[in-house]
DNA sequence: GCGATACTAAAGCTCTTGCTTATCTATCCG
DNA sequence: CGGATAGATAAGCAAGAGCTTTAGTATCGC
């Protein structure tokens, strides 16, 4: 399997994380420093800059160092590529379904002219 | 981090391989045998039985058996929480810029004032 | 029945993940 | 300057992921 959808695998390994998910529900809401990112998390700091290397090499997220402080924000584009995997595949299966009622219905109503033929 | 979300971890877990993104796509097109799931796919085939099996675990894909032979299909409401999950952020994210936008605006209005005042 | 087909199960091996602790480097501020 | 703050780097380790080969067990069709 060619590794060409290898942004998709970085998306999607990112986000199959819980804590890492909280880090992204967290920054949806505006911009936090590393220090923000890891309040809530009970964990060592060096786990969550790790968490947090994992969601940059992805793209999903982007940060920039000022000072002492490395500001964390979202990259929607990312986040898009991903719904848009899924969702796509989602509506294939739709127009699956909606073209096999279409035969469906097809069937049963030559099924009832057979029935008259009969 | 309580495992609060484990079933989107499972989900986003699944579709992080580039292999079993592929079985999900061939499974959007209707379902298949693991013999059909295999066909493409230059692996032995208890490599691919162990991702199908990380698919149904996450719930993206359900099997039964009838004599020899598993028919795998989708099931789109797996597909839809995972999708629902990254929506939800990117909506979020948004109605945050909006805000944000109207709120530069009403500064920048009462700038205009400001200067006016001066 | 018996050979071919379609999976299943188990063992083993390597590479990666997700942490930890310990140590180190910059920047800020009084 | 010097101590406190914010983050970075490194080493180590246990558990899991992703394959492999090998060896099964049911069905199917002649």
């Amino acid at each position: 399997m060619l590794n060409y959808g290898a942004p998709l695998d970085l998306a999607f390994q990112a986000l199959a994380d819980p804590t890492r998910r909280a880090m992204v529900e967290r920054l949806v809401k505006g911009p936090a420093s590393v220090s923000e990112l890891k309040a809530p998390i009970p964990m060592s700091l060096p786990a969550v800059m790790q968490h947090l290397a994992v969601l940059e090499t992805s793209g999903l997220v982007v940060s920039q160092k000022s000072g002492r402080v490395r500001t964390c924000s979202i990259n929607p584009a990312a986040l898009a590529e991903a719904e848009r995997w899924i969702t796509e595949r989602r509506l294939e299966w739709e127009r699956r379904l909606d073209r096999l009622g279409e035969y469906l219905k097809t069937l049963e109503s030559e099924g009832k002219s057979d029935e008259h033929d009969r």
